[in-house]
RNA sequence: GCCUGGGUGGCGAAAUUGGUAUACGCACUAGACUCAAAAUCUAGCGGGCUUAACGCCCAUGUCGGUUCGACUCCGACCCUAGGCACCA
């Protein structure tokens, strides 16, 4: 059904505020957004990541939902069924510091944030189904953050384990690894210790095949840069584990529970290697000081040895800057260990360089072909045996016994020095050799992987609870789908007396329950999850938001996803981006979808960056590190520049000499921009034309103000000639045969179809920033048409009306306030595009 | 150290994928309108020669190669931004 509104008559100046107010009301009014699944139609879901409700709207937001918003409307006036919702991320941190800081309750500082937030965003005009909504931190969502825990929980996929925290044991408290820098305690310098904690954590590590070759699904769509680290994060590594027998180790392991239990042998240290064809070149076994082989001996050792391996322990605890190299360290136990293929006696060392969390906890070194053994080796004199050889130099290697390497030797070659596999290939090698350790039963072919399971326990208050109960009688027992959610108390007094345990520890209320399996007394978990886990399925909850008995519907939810295009920072390239693709197999192994990707196309966008400047204290704790910075908003600074515009000197308002860096834009660096007040003065829509326009989507945008004004001017010629063409071109033209058209005419219908192509092409591709300069070239070309109102043919006034009209309608994703008005002028209706049912206008090759 | 992007005017950037390099915008210069200013409009705007006019030469980080033709493809190097960092 139609709206009329009557026909207004139109300024003769471009008014943003009123146009946008105008708008805003209509759109909300009519529910211009709003949409139902509607099998006749093909859908498109667009998705922007969700923010978090920091409080403030930050340009970092606007270019991301000013880009989500154009393909939106593209895709509307592409004659899509169009998705696109908003949520707020808002579990976590920041609320919960706020609540400490400022004695404000959590729940309210998060919601006022949400208000202002939300009316930040419907001032930009952004075209969000706002009926959708949600909020992570509202029962009614984590709800169903427990209810999948539960299931997880079912499916073996969520666990509790034991983990090693930093714990200070002055503060009794945990440490993040930051805050336990050095190896003491970052308030009351106490030596940090690590503690076993329990934990709970979601079984990654079960889908990290299919997390690699999923990828195949996607990878038209995602950026490769973004795969790849992915791939890195999840390190799948294929080689073989090989056992080495333990002459003189009459020790058994006295810990069969231990993860590394997979050393089932006592008299064998199990290793992992990628190169089994190295194995003649091993000179030592070497171990992670942690190791079971380690401990079961440790009595034995020299006092000396034990020294070292102290040392090394104590020094894993140290958080080091990631830039400072570690110097190799270690100590020969004296055990010894035979080889299996060779039989030769080798000695197994302690190792600072071989971590416990990887593979086995043990390597063979083979200083040869390996960087990290040749420093090792270089360091302690051991020996070094070449057993690869480059084809070319095979004799000459062959015969030498041994060989002064400069360095080692990592690529594949062929094998010398290593008995019957003389002459072989690496490649063959590794088989081979893999296949006789198998036969032999001293080994067998193995994948290992970086990526670890997810810990999901936090000791924060501020969270989704976790939904299981202990109970004396029956143990950890989850809580029952009919007693969800496990809500947060509502009124809860934080402070920071007790970091490290969780807050909901203290509030007795929330405590003590009964077993959900014997109803006795019983006492609650009260770690909350990871706020990553709401990010992980927040937009399936969009298809189906007020469901109260599941996450959402599959049938419903098979109809909008998965996402057709998802857009966001790239600083989510592996956390979220993997945790919900992990969340998305885990949902179609639970029956709730159907595919094994939830996101078809991703576009990472460049960070909106701005000058900082600020005067640095040097730490006296960390001569070499960061000092603390104290930053001044720019507008407090006088700056000079030399002609290219590169900042020279920078000056404080007392006189002092500040340092300068270009660094992603925050209130507490002072060079935030506050889009409302860009809104106020120049409009929404130019406020998003400019952001798209300034620079491509996937690049760093350096925040310079400079430009805004062309995209105003733009919007205002633009406005200018449909005022000046309004009344002849509101009549319906009729058709009018190919040579009526003037020259110049023809020339300006060949423009506008060139652009629409165009146009087009660009939205298709990803590109935002040149379709905006298109628009200005028709723009430019509809001006040098020449032509008066009053002195226009027929034809002329066609070919203006054809090029304006278009012009409007490409328009919309950019400026979509301005271009329903003028729409509504040019219709001679007061309905806009939407209404109106105008579709993207139609490209005719033979006119371009 | 390894991996991945990127180097084009004063600035942000284009270039139909090997075919007129610098579109579009910002900044700047001159002119028109104005008592004046703003706004708007017109013209100019990579560098160097040169003409009355036409024009010519050099330029896409550097050096080389392929091609009738290279910002685009190939090789080496330089610079820069980001990611990973003892993963055996």
């Amino acid at each position: 059904m139609a709206l009329d509104f009557g026909l207004n008559f139109m300024d003769e100046k471009y008014f943003a505020k009123k146009i946008e107010d105008k708008w805003q009301t209509r759109w909300r009014e009519t529910g211009a957004f709003e949409v139902e699944r509607d099998d006749a139609k093909p859908k498109f879901y667009q998705l922007e990541m969700l923010p978090y409700p920091s409080g403030n709207l930050h340009m970092g937001h606007v270019r991301n939902y000013s880009v989500g918003d154009a393909l939106a409307w593209y895709k509307r006036l592409k004659g899509f069924n169009v998705l696109h919702p908003i949520g707020w991320d808002s579990f976590g941190q920041p609320a919960e510091d706020a609540a400490i800081k400022r004695g404000v309750n959590p729940r309210d500082w998060t919601e006022q944030n949400i208000n202002h937030m939300r009316k930040q965003l419907q001032n930009l005009g952004l075209s969000y189904d706002w009926r959708r909504e949600m909020a992570a931190h509202r029962p009614d969502y984590y709800k169903f953050d427990q209810w999948f825990f539960l299931k997880m929980y079912e499916m073996g996929l969520a666990y509790k384990k034991k983990t090693q925290v930093n714990w200070c044991d002055n503060d009794k408290a945990v440490l993040s690894n930051e805050q336990a820098s050095g190896g003491l305690c970052w308030r009351c310098g106490h030596p940090v210790t690590k503690k076993d904690l329990e934990q709970w954590f979601l079984k990654t590590t079960a889908y990290a095949d299919q997390l690699l070759d999923d990828m195949a699904e996607i990878e038209a769509g995602w950026a490769e840069k973004v795969l790849k680290r992915q791939r890195d994060w999840i390190g799948r590594s294929e080689g073989a584990f090989v056992e080495f027998g333990i002459r003189n180790s009459d020790l058994g392991l006295k810990d069969k529970t231990n993860p590394q239990s997979q050393i089932a042998n006592p008299k064998s240290v199990r290793v992992f290697t990628t190169r089994i064809d190295t194995i003649y070149g091993a000179n030592a076994i070497v171990v992670a000081a942690e190791h079971p082989i380690v401990e079961a001996n440790f009595a034995h050792f020299s006092d000396e040895t034990r020294i070292v391996i102290e040392k090394i322990k104590a020094d894993k605890l140290k958080v080091t800057d990631h830039e400072a190299e570690v110097e190799k360290e270690g100590v020969d136990t004296g055990l010894k260990a035979i080889n299996p293929f060779s039989g030769e006696e080798l000695p197994v060392w302690v190792g600072n360089y071989v971590m416990i969390e990887y593979g086995t906890g043990a390597v063979m070194s083979v200083p040869a072909h390996d960087e990290r053994d040749f420093e090792f080796a270089k360091k302690y004199g051991l020996p070094i045996r070449q057993v690869i050889s480059e084809p070319h130099l095979v004799h000459e290697h062959s015969t030498m016994q041994a060989l002064a390497l400069e360095q080692a030797f990592s690529d594949y070659g062929v094998l010398v020095h290593s008995d019957y596999w003389n002459g072989k290939t690496s490649e063959n090698a590794k088989k081979e050799m893999t296949e006789y350790a198998v036969k032999h039963g001293f080994g067998e072919a193995a994948t290992t992987y970086r990526l670890r399971d997810w810990g999901i326990s936090r000791q924060r208050f501020w969270g989704a609870p976790i939904p299981i109960v202990y109970c004396e009688k029956c143990g950890v027992v989850p809580e029952k789908f009919e007693n969800l959610p496990i809500e947060l108390p509502a009124q809860m007094v934080l402070n920071d007396e007790i970091e490290g345990t969780s807050p909901l520890a203290k509030d007795e209320d929330f405590v003590n329950t009964v077993c959900p399996d014997c109803g006795e007394p019983a006492t609650r978990e009260t770690d909350t999850m990871d706020t990553f886990v709401d990010s992980c399925w927040y937009y399936f909850r969009y298809t189906d938001p007020k469901n109260p008995e599941m996450p959402f519907s599959p049938e419903i939810a098979a109809y909008w996803t998965p996402v057709d295009q998802y857009i966001g920072g790239d600083d989510h390239a592996v956390m979220h981006l993997i945790y919900t693709r992990f969340w998305t197999k885990v949902m179609r192994d639970i029956g709730l979808v159907k595919f094994d990707e939830p996101v078809k196309r991703l576009l990472t966008q460049g960070m909106v960056v701005g000058e900082t400047f600020f005067d640095e204290i040097p730490n006296p704790d960390e001569p070499e590190g960061k000092g603390k910075r104290i930053y001044f908003p720019p507008s407090s600074v006088t700056v000079e520049r030399d002609a290219k515009g590169k900042i020279i000197a920078a000056k404080s308002a007392d006189g002092k000499m500040l340092k300068s860096a270009i660094e992603r834009m925050s209130k507490s660096k002072g060079n935030g921009v506050d889009p409302d007040e860009m809104v106020e003065i120049y409009g929404a829509d130019a406020a998003r034309i400019f952001v798209l326009f300034a620079a491509p989507v996937e690049n760093e945008l350096v925040w310079n103000e400079a430009g805004i004004e062309g995209a105003t001017r733009f919007l205002q010629r633009v406005w200018r000639f449909v005022y000046k063409w309004q009344s002849a071109v509101s009549r319906q033209p009729s058709p009018i045969s190919n040579e009526e058209f003037s020259a110049d005419a023809r020339k300006l219908r060949q423009k506008t179809h060139q652009t629409i192509k165009r146009i087009g092409e660009n939205f298709e591709s990803l590109q935002f920033n040149t379709p905006v300069a298109a628009l200005m070239e028709l723009s430019n070309a509809i001006y040098d048409f020449k032509v008066e109102p009053e002195s226009a043919s027929d034809a002329d006034i066609f070919a203006i009306r054809e090029a304006a009209e278009a012009l409007i309608l490409m328009l919309a994703p950019f400026a979509p306030h301005t271009a329903e008005e003028l729409y509504a002028q040019i219709a001679g209706n007061d309905r806009g595009i939407l209404a109106n049912g105008a579709r993207f206008p139609e490209y005719r090759e033979e006119l371009a």
